[in-house]
DNA sequence: CCCCAGTCCTGCGGGC
DNA sequence: TGCCCGCAGGACTGGG
């Protein structure tokens, strides 16, 4: 479930491999099955080997490592994906291993259970293709609330469909879009071209603080317990939940049940008094 | 272009 | 108590 915050959290909690050097780069020694490394691990370990870790960055939800080649190493981390510096859950899921020298932290490792996240190494025009503005919105952290506005406003689909859209805006997943619409004060199934300049400011407004919140709590840790940061600890952010996985229990602000819905096949949470349709 | 259903994967919780 | 099915939801594919 990593969404912006949880990996904007594994992004910090790895720069200190800002200045080191790729030692070595190879699937982890696990009986798992592999997942996605691309270009194949040996090609990739070739590429990468020698090379120092320039700078951290997140694009959407994935880390980002850049090379002083101008390559980048990209972890997607989907699912259950884990970018650590410190002991995984389990070896069981241990699926990529860098080692390094030189830099303020030991070796990086990228841990996935159900193994739906990939290893992916790019060049600069690779990278464009795969994460250039016409595949990737801006920044859920960055975009300004009439970009946001202008990008839906025409859309006849429900907002909170609409939120989920990487090329709308990236970041956003399924449970900080509920979260969010539950602080604008907006029903998750309002069509996009029904919404009022008013509610897109507070859409908008509600989706910094509910992304800068999570991000200063570490994400939130699911009761699956998958999600930690790069010290393998939990987040704190799902003592904040108002409505996700809520359902039945009362509303923060009003105390309604909060209700449970289903749209394109995810699970939406929210409240049917402070969310009018 | 726009929108949506199906797909991958594993662990677990509910129901019988 | 044990087993099985369905669900969790990232991003991508293909079809209408």
């Amino acid at each position: 479930m990593p969404e912006l915050p949880e990996v904007e959290t594994m992004r910090r909690g790895v720069l200190g491999v800002v200045g080191a050097t790729i030692e070595d780069a190879r699937p982890a020694a696990c009986a798992c099955r592999p997942i996605l490394v691309k270009p194949a691990a040996r090609t990739l370990a070739r590429r990468v080997i020698g090379r120092r870790i320039e700078a951290v960055d997140r694009v959407g939800k994935r880390v980002v490592l850049r090379l002083d080649n101008e390559d980048a190493i990209v972890f997607e981390p989907r699912m259950t994906g884990l970018v650590l510096i410190a002991n995984p859950p389990n070896l069981e899921h241990l699926r990529f291993h860098l080692k390094l020298a030189g830099g303020a932290v030991p070796d990086l490792w990228y841990w996935d259970r159900r193994g739906l996240g990939s290893v992916r190494l790019f060049t600069t025009e690779e990278f464009e293709q795969a994460f250039g503005p016409h595949k990737l919105g801006p920044d859920a952290l960055t975009i300004t609330a009439d970009e946001l506005r202008q990008r839906l406003r025409r859309s006849r689909r429900p907002i909170k469909p609409a939120l989920l859209d990487q090329r709308v805006v990236a970041g956003v997943g399924n449970l900080y879009a509920s979260e969010l619409l539950h602080r604008a004060g907006v029903h998750p199934a309002r069509r996009c071209d029904q919404i009022t300049r008013e509610q897109w400011r507070r859409i908008h407004a509600a989706m910094l603080e509910v992304l800068e919140e999570a991000i200063r709590h570490e994400g939130s840790t699911l009761s699956d317990g998958t999600y930690r940061n790069a010290l393998n600890e939990s987040g704190g952010y799902q003592n904040h939940h108002r409505v996700y996985d809520r359902a039945g229990q009362p509303c923060p602000a009003c105390q309604t049940a909060v209700v449970r819905t289903v749209q394109m096949q995810r699970a939406t949470f929210f409240c049917p008094t402070c969310q009018k349709k």
